[in-house]
DNA sequence: CGGCTCATGTAAAAGCCGTTCACATGAGCT
DNA sequence: AGCTCATGTGAACGGCTTTTACATGAGCCG
């Protein structure tokens, strides 16, 4: 049966069997309630039934296990990004608009990873393993950037499209953390961070010269079927 | 001679004298140096040349502290953003982009209490002094984009100022807290903060209809669509 | 000037945390 | 069976936050 290595404080030998990952799990549950700056070691040992000691075996100190933490962030954000990306499917400027969305949802609902990544204060090279999972979710926002700047309206400049992913991730995280989680969210707003990142994007990208209106007939290159006359910020009055 | 109450360890009787304002003054030191984390209350006292509990004199507690530091932040950034805006002198859009620069700069330049006002992970709400001085420096992003809302095209449906000021703010504070302060500002970019911001502004605002091209000849009155010529990129390739 | 009072500072102590070190345990290999 | 080494423990050090009882002296009042 499964009564010996049961994950939390079921009974075990002088040995967990499992205590980093147990370990990396209750730094998530205290940073997620407490903010990374209320997050202890101690505390963390302690909900895993160890003695303070303990995760020593397993992390250099406190700011490794919270690198750990940011570098699985990193990936999962990734994988989500990839997911949300979808390689363009099923046209270049709505999939780009799924991964502001998909930004603000992992910020939202992994507001520890979210933390651990980008709000935790140590330094971003400090770790080349977690700059590289950095770079690589970058990565993916780059990507859908270049893809799009390849889209460009002919006889207009092409945008570098650094440029652009660097924008609309200065946008998504600036949305997330001012007015996407926890604390921040209670400032008082007119719409959802969501509608208002979208909005946001829509009018960078008309800025850019895309048709991002969505009206038939009006698309550049896409084939995107028809949507609202309206503009990024819903229907004047 | 001023040797009697000189800031910092000169010799002083049993009183400070003004305490209360050397603790401020230490905190600022310590957090710009070692971020709003590393920043401990004990810290601050030694360097005020006072006893770890002297400072409860005249702070609840170290949140306190941060909180007042977060307080006097925002009332620096208000003036500045508001000597930024000229009310609008010259012209409405390049004071717009002024006020977008000084964002950076402030942001740049007092890394102690941008931290503190946005970083230190203290709820907004935990102070209504701290969330008013908080909105009247918002007020002034939403005076200019109001004004600027007022400036929109004819034709084009007029953007609520309330979102452009969000949208405004949000790109400011991402492209600070990712690339604008200490250690965030070590990820490698093509281009500096500022000019990036500046970019992605331009780009946004032309997308919601402003001319913002600029070159002599050009602006509003001129006929020739936006965007026609050098881009807010710089020359293209 | 003398004395009172109260804001402001100190010393000491309790409780927490991070971190280290010597030592204990027992899982897995030979 | 016995060895070894990764993993966990207990105790200890220093530092931080916060509280409490006590000390100091600046400012005021007569």
């Amino acid at each position: 049966m499964s009564w010996r290595k049961d994950q939390g404080r079921a009974e075990r030998g002088y040995h967990h069997g499992n205590l980093k990952e147990a370990l990396l799990q209750a730094a998530l549950d205290l940073i997620s309630k407490k903010g990374p700056a209320g997050f202890t070691f101690a505390d963390a040992a302690r909900m895993a039934g160890v003695s303070p000691a303990a995760p020593y075996r397993h992390f250099r100190d406190r700011d490794e296990l919270i690198a750990s933490i940011a570098q699985r962030g990193f990936e999962q954000f990734e994988s989500l990004l990839t997911q949300a990306w979808d390689d363009g499917r099923p046209d270049t400027v709505s999939a780009f608009e799924r991964v502001g969305k998909a930004y603000l949802a992992f910020a939202r609902e992994e507001p520890a990873f979210y933390s651990a990544m980008f709000e935790s204060g140590l330094p971003v090279d400090s770790n080349p393993t977690l700059m590289a999972a950095s770079e690589r979710a970058f990565a993916i926002i780059r990507a859908a950037a270049e893809r799009l700047a390849a889209l460009a309206p002919p006889g207009t400049p092409r945008p570098p499209a650094m440029m652009m992913a660097l924008h609309i991730w200065s946008m998504s995280h600036g949305v997330a953390s001012l007015f996407g989680r926890g604390d921040a969210a209670r400032r008082k707003l007119p719409m959802s961070p969501e509608d208002l990142l979208e909005a946001e994007v829509l009018i960078y990208l008309r800025g850019l010269g895309f048709l991002t209106d969505r009206r038939p007939g009006t698309d550049a290159a896409d084939d995107k079927p028809a949507g609202e006359k309206a503009g990024p910020w819903g229907k004047p009055k």
